[in-house]
DNA sequence: AACCAACGGTTCAAATAATAAACCGACTGT
DNA sequence: ACAGTCGGTTTATTATTTGAACCGTTGGTT
């Protein structure tokens, strides 16, 4: 393995449970010798990509990093990083994919792709908020927010959109457990009759969630079959903007994700 | 010279105006083998540090730097890291030091630190905004602000505090373009009697000004001696604190205090 | 169309830098 | 006073890095 690999898998050992890392505890965590890791983090630390905390010597991360990951993000705004792997979700279920960010307390479109697949799109162009209560997005987003930012929702007035939607707080909690279990949101005609939509929730770089990943489709499109490839190519593609977006998923998550991925994978 | 620190140097090239490098520019532009260029962009790559553009072949810095950067920020906020130097600072000049930041249109202390040289401090722990006319720091500030935000810094009231406080945005104006060439900005009684305070901007990892560090003193004890003590001290300490925040200082205000710091090593 | 230069990427012997065990002084708790 | 650990250093040995030359491709020029 080369040694710019060996120096930069020493900056994935600092979590934020262990922000800080001695040089014995770092060698053995790294699985190196300590005299090797102490060079490697003799060169981080020159680069400014780690620091030594100066009363004890322990590492942490550096300084460097603020500034490289602001140049990043100047040059690669979120929304264009996304881009691409959103259009490849469109074509790929070939329906219309959705990306949406939590900005404050609303949930709001940052991009959209279409399929040239089908002559009847979804189209939301002039959707300025997702519903929490009454689209998939706004429901996988929900699931992974904290109690008091979901009583503050279920505070605010939810209209009931379509017959179907879904109003009674006493019920949204329990599609929220079971959005938690399956990994992933549905909607069936909450939000607009006849549309059938699904959604993954997305995660920042501290594993907060901060958007959702979903497509929306004429209900009488989806059958099973077409279900289970929308849900496994938006799973993929999550995973895809989740790394681009240097996020972080929960681990529970991922062990459903990686379960229904190889379950897809499967002969049925 | 370390392979690590080789491959780290290749990702101080990317810069703002210079955001996608090739493989053959990379390496003429770090001086090394296309070869070994190539191969410590792999590696950097892998790691997540930078990535490849679809299309045309370049490089740019990756996603990971976001998530480390946010971990960074997580364990070391912004207050903590500069607290340390700010205390230096203070034990340095023998004077009270200020840290404040740009916060929306408002410059708010950060931190402060007191000196135990003199029993006369000048204390402002009640302070809650520094006015931009009147205060070292909010001068310091204004002359590195975009031209609109200084104009409608000028529209809102400016009180005069002191006798001394100057209002006329004419007046004002004149002082910026004195600071810009100079370097560091100075008050004297402006925004308290008998306070005399120099300050001198803080940068952010875009280069954008947003924030300073000042010292404030009783009048009557800074001599010409005191005055070019502090002035020097400020410059190595603002130095250190925009490195630690990943900060960028832009080029022009580095050759002013570069001249003022050897200029301050030369006999008297 | 033929040419040329420059691109990203690959190869392989030669050169160099990375490695790991032993060691050091300092500190800590027993 | 001891044993154990810490961060850091030294050393010969070893494995990785290096760079000139070489691909196949691309894009512009003659």
């Amino acid at each position: 393995m080369s040694t710019v690999l060996k120096a930069l898998h020493l900056l994935d050992l600092f979590t934020r449970s262990q922000p800080q890392i001695g040089l014995s505890d770092l060698a053995r965590l790294a699985g190196v010798n300590k005299a090797t890791c102490f060079r490697l983090m003799a060169d981080l630390c020159a680069a400014g990509l780690a620091e030594q905390v100066d009363a004890s010597k322990e590492y942490r991360l550096g300084p460097a990093l603020l500034r490289l990951a602001a140049l990043r993000e100047a040059n690669v705004p979120l929304r264009d990083a996304a881009l691409p792997d959103l259009q490849a979700l469109a074509r790929q279920t070939g329906e219309t994919a959705h990306l949406s960010l939590l900005v404050g307390t609303d949930l709001r479109p940052l991009a959209h792709a279409y399929s040239s697949a089908h002559a009847s799109k979804i189209t939301m162009e002039d959707v300025r908020v997702f519903p929490f209560h009454a689209t998939s997005s706004g429901l996988a987003v929900l699931t992974f927010q904290p109690p008091t930012f979901r009583e503050a929702v279920f505070a605010r007035p939810m209209p009931a959109l379509t017959a179907q939607t879904q109003t009674d707080p006493a019920m949204l909690r329990q599609r929220l457990g079971q959005i938690e279990r399956q990994g992933f949101a549905e909607s069936h005609g909450t939000f607009e009759a006849d549309v059938t939509s699904f959604a993954v929730p997305l995660f920042d770089a501290l594993g907060r969630c901060t958007g959702a990943l979903s497509t929306a489709a004429v209900a009488s499109r989806v059958g099973p079959a077409q279900s289970r490839l929308i849900r496994t190519a938006l799973i993929t593609t999550a995973r895809r903007i989740i790394a681009l977006w240097g996020g972080c998923l929960p681990p529970t998550l991922d062990t459903i994700w990686t379960a229904s991925e190889t379950l897809a994978q499967e002969p049925t």
